[in-house]
DNA sequence: CGGTCCCTTGACAGCCGTCAACTACCGTGG
DNA sequence: CCACGGTAGTTGACGGCTGTCAAGGGACCG
């Protein structure tokens, strides 16, 4: 299988044969285990460099003082976890594993030296810091905009469209490892809303989901009932004219 | 006074005289007026090059089909509008004057340059982008977790704090442009309740706000009052390793 | 077989939205 | 000078979306 990394910066430009066999050597070694429901990194670590998600699922998410969870975003296979931090003094918040992950660390010295001897890859790596931040932005119209239907339609619009560009679905069917409290925690839904909702769209015909399989036979259908453009998501191969000429 | 831009960029580390005239020779012509309530730049849009806030307030907002709109974040002086854009093609989002607002535009070769040979400025233009994009993230936060007059009283701190970075306030005074239904399209709240919710903080004592102009007697206590925890706005100059040697 | 996690269901309450009307303020123009 | 209109803020009544609490069921596992 191809590396996951690659698959997802080239919805951005097509690479030379070179830049992939640099990102190659760049993940290739250090692979780490993650546990589920552990923490990649933490909120307040200084991390020096960058890890990619390799496989599995992971999560960005804030704990208020009281406890209450906010969910930031999801992380799939090919998503960088904190290629910004490095400016930012500090982590201002964690990145936990939500299924078994597998991660890399890219040292600091090995990103510079990447985007130092390939541009191409160094515009495709702030592509995919940009897209990640574009879903901060829809996430906040949805929490401020959609109601609860709209809010998990709108989700799961947004997790087959990701894990179809890296190649993680069967047709209008993908895996969703997540509990009815994650998607609670990232919608701002109580888990018994998140189950009335669910049960709602079930009944209208627009999703089924159980035992973490997720089919979405009619996309369009549900992406109108949630508001959902996908522009967002970028995924239209922009960086074109940074093409490799081969 | 001094250039809003330089100001903003001196939270992140301390520039030469060169890298001040640099930025103050890139920002001093083709400032443009724009009126109240009018986009400076719009959905779909490609821009080609950045703008910068001046004077005045804007936000970035997206209008969903049915009208619903929601405000991403606010723009101050000093504040860059699209400084990401032309890396992703288009604007997925638009940025309107809430007040009257003056902008000037970078074009992209005066940014390619200005970074080039002033790679402490290239830094802090990222660190502005990455720190926009952690307001976001809290942002998240509050829409999920935080009821009404936490949210409003955390988005009131924030406020307060970037203004005083930027030298907009008069201790704990400062001028706030917004309107109540600006407020509630920012926090994905009512007009009504936005105006029920500032009584509230009002009679508890923590705010006092009226005619545009806020005043927080106690930042502590409505920062607890919010869980609101400041590091998010990474203001205490975390590119030191950058400094210019002056 | 007991325990744990996750999903499900029902009853009830509360935060917040909607609707509608009213006030205050301000600039314009007759 | 005052009438007028528009914008912003305020208030009350009412309803609904969503949270909380509590209990039960099913699947998996040691």
């Amino acid at each position: 299988m191809s590396n996951p990394l690659v698959r997802r910066l080239e919805q951005f430009t097509r690479l030379s044969a070179e830049d992939r066999s640099a990102l190659d050597r760049a993940t290739g070694n250090g692979a780490r285990q993650v546990a589920a429901r552990t923490d990649i990194i933490r909120e307040g670590d200084r991390p020096n460099g960058t890890n990619l998600v390799l496989s599995g699922w992971a999560c960005r998410y804030k704990q208020l003082e009281d406890g209450r969870r906010q969910i930031l975003g999801f992380l799939l296979p090919g998503d960088l976890c904190d290629y910004q931090a490095s400016l930012l003094r500090e982590m201002d918040h964690s990145i936990g594993a939500l299924t078994p992950v597998t991660v890399t660390s890219l040292p600091r010295t090995t990103l510079d030296d990447l985007t130092a001897c390939h541009p191409r890859v160094g515009q495709a790596l702030w592509w995919e810091t940009l897209v990640a931040h574009a879903i901060h932005r829809e996430w906040i119209v949805s929490l401020g905009q959609r109601d609860a239907a709209e809010r998990i339609g709108h989700l799961l619009c947004e997790l087959l469209l990701r894990l179809r560009s890296v190649g993680l679905t069967r047709g209008d069917t993908c895996d969703i490892p997540l509990t009815q409290a994650d998607l609670g925690d990232a919608m701002g839904l109580s888990t018994v809303h998140v189950n009335r909702t669910l049960q709602y769209l079930r009944g209208a015909g627009l999703i089924t989901l159980k035992g973490g399989v997720l089919t979405i036979p009619d996309l369009c259908a549900l992406m109108d009932a949630s508001l959902f453009n996908p522009t967002y998501l970028h995924l239209h191969r922009e960086g074109a004219q940074f093409d490799a000429n081969e």
